[in-house]
DNA sequence: ATGCTGACAGGAG
DNA sequence: ACTCCTGCCAGCA
């Protein structure tokens, strides 16, 4: 398993409860704004006996995952729920309102749930 | 080593 | 507002 994978796993695994995360962010996190595929490819790979919270992590404009994930969208939308997570009228997510603190634009080291825990070497 | 695929993102139609 | 096309990067056959 590459390095990229276990950091993706590590930020994922420390989303808060009832907030929600991009694609897009955790990749631009480790460094790979471009590679927003790969987390969500990472996900895809990621074993849920890891605890990993993926059905916090979300695309960008609020649509949930394929139906084929977490055993359908209405699933995960559900789970997201309980979360405490809302959402749109029209079904999609209210990242503006859960997206975790103000990620991209933020800077480095004011990371939300990390705190600590990327060395920036 | 080459090519295909994908749980995305962003711009264009 | 919605859908389609292209770009990107890391795994796997």
């Amino acid at each position: 398993m590459d390095h990229f994978f276990q950091q993706v796993y590590e930020l994922v695994a420390q989303i808060p409860r009832g907030k929600l995360a991009t694609y897009g962010q955790i990749a631009a996190l480790l460094g790979r704004p471009r590679s927003a595929k790969i987390v969500g490819w990472a996900m895809r790979s990621a074993p849920c006996e890891l605890d990993l919270p993926c059905h916090r992590v979300v695309s960008k404009s609020g649509r949930l995952a394929p139906d084929y994930a977490f055993g359908g969208a209405g699933k995960q939308r559900a789970m997201l729920a309980a979360e405490g997570i809302t959402f749109k009228v029209d079904g999609c997510l209210d990242l503006d309102k859960h997206l975790v603190r103000g990620w991209p634009g933020k800077l480095p080291g004011d990371l939300p749930f990390l705190a600590g825990e990327v060395d920036c070497s």
